[in-house]
RNA sequence: CGCGGGGUAGAGCAGCUGGUAGCUCGUCGGGCUCAUAACCCGGAGGUCGUUGGUUCAAAUCCUUCCCCCGCAA
């Protein structure tokens, strides 16, 4: 089969995998497009998104486009140059104006991180994680001009392990997107392709996590405080606030033994090397690594031998 | 030079209004115990990130550089 002429479009490293697997696989990528390379950590570093070291080191030659918008006719050099017959989107994080969506003659084709429609917008797997879904999936559509409301050509579900977090699921989900999008690519090159529409009164709606939204609130039931852990790790990162300083949650797991009759929110000490919080419900869930503020990551037991918290206390 | 925090025994921390370093855990040895991740006794282990100063004397004050963390993006 005759690879399609390939435009893709994404960011970052869920995107990165994805592009990685067409290049290795034989794909006609004829450009790449990522959002401009952006200052961040210390010092405001300039650093470049994954998908464009992807494409630097595996696709030699092939132009990176970083335009800071697709509007105002930017998009059209981009076009003229790469020609596609397929645009392939992928956690781009940029709308796409019409004249880029009707341009290529294969149309613009979106990987999607649930099962649609449930979970249209900008943080999917999250929002699945953090409502403690039990499955979720992948979506394979045509873009349209709505908020992920094109046409399914592929549906994939996967389960949602109990312990699993937004990073875990996401990375998974990655691996098994690869292959699910090259398949789909090669029905449409093949004219086989099903376009199924989306029941749109189904729908639901998954907004970017807020960084307020990864603040754990403990006066909630244990489960729903260990659903927002795995949902916001590694990003943005689950917090609590111990005195009037941030403490960041790295590492959690629900706790099973008996929990004192403490308000919600106190810390206990199962063993002397492990720390939990007694949560709204009468359950607990036990703080396995923490970073105090302006500190490293360090386990519980090194937590508890530095005297950075004590029995009592009572996190927010 | 975007803002802030930090680099002290294997780990996590205290000491930082200057006078040769302390705590918890770990580790090693011994004891108690049917036994133990429990308890008791004892020991080892640190040129206090780096450079140069101030001083009779610096982990503690000033300075150079390196590294780490958070915020902000």
């Amino acid at each position: 089969m005759t690879s399609p002429r390939i435009l893709f479009m994404g960011t970052p490293d869920f995107a990165a995998v994805q592009l990685e697997h067409l290049a290795r696989n034989g794909y006609d990528v004829a450009g790449v497009v990522c959002r401009p390379d952006s200052a961040r950590d210390r010092g405001m570093k300039l650093a470049p998104p994954p998908v464009k070291e992807t494409a630097l080191r595996l696709l030699p030659g092939v132009p990176v486009y970083q335009p800071v918008t697709l509007r105002d006719g930017a998009a059209d050099a981009m076009l003229r140059e790469t020609r596609p017959d397929l645009i392939v989107v992928v956690a781009y994080g940029r709308i796409l104006p019409a004249d880029v969506l009707n341009a290529p003659p294969l149309g613009c084709i979106n990987l999607h991180g649930s099962v649609l429609p449930a979970y249209r917008g900008a943080a999917p797997i999250q929002r699945a994680v953090i409502h403690g879904d039990r499955e979720t999936g992948l979506s394979l559509m045509y873009l349209s001009e709505g908020m992920d409301e094109g046409d399914v050509v592929d549906v994939l579900r996967t389960e949602i392990g109990p312990d699993e977090t937004y990073g875990e699921l996401s990375a998974r989900l990655a691996g098994l997107g690869a292959p699910f999008l090259a398949a789909g690519i090669d029905r449409i090159a093949a004219g086989t392709v099903v376009r199924t529409p989306q029941d749109g009164a189904a729908a639901t709606y998954a907004p970017m996590i807020e960084k307020a939204e990864a603040r754990l609130d403990f006066s909630r039931p244990a489960r729903q405080v260990y659903d927002l852990f795995r949902g916001v790790t590694p990003n943005p990162g689950a917090t609590a606030v111990k005195g009037d300083k941030p403490l960041r949650v790295a590492a959690m797991r629900l706790f099973a033994g008996s929990v004192p009759a403490l308000a919600a929110g106190s810390v206990f000490f199962p063993t002397k090397k492990t720390v939990a919080v007694v949560c709204g419900d009468g359950g607990a869930v036990e703080l396995l690594r923490v970073a105090p503020a302006g500190k490293k990551e360090l386990a519980a037991a090194d937590w508890i031998n530095g005297r950075g918290v004590s029995a009592g206390d009572v996190l927010g």
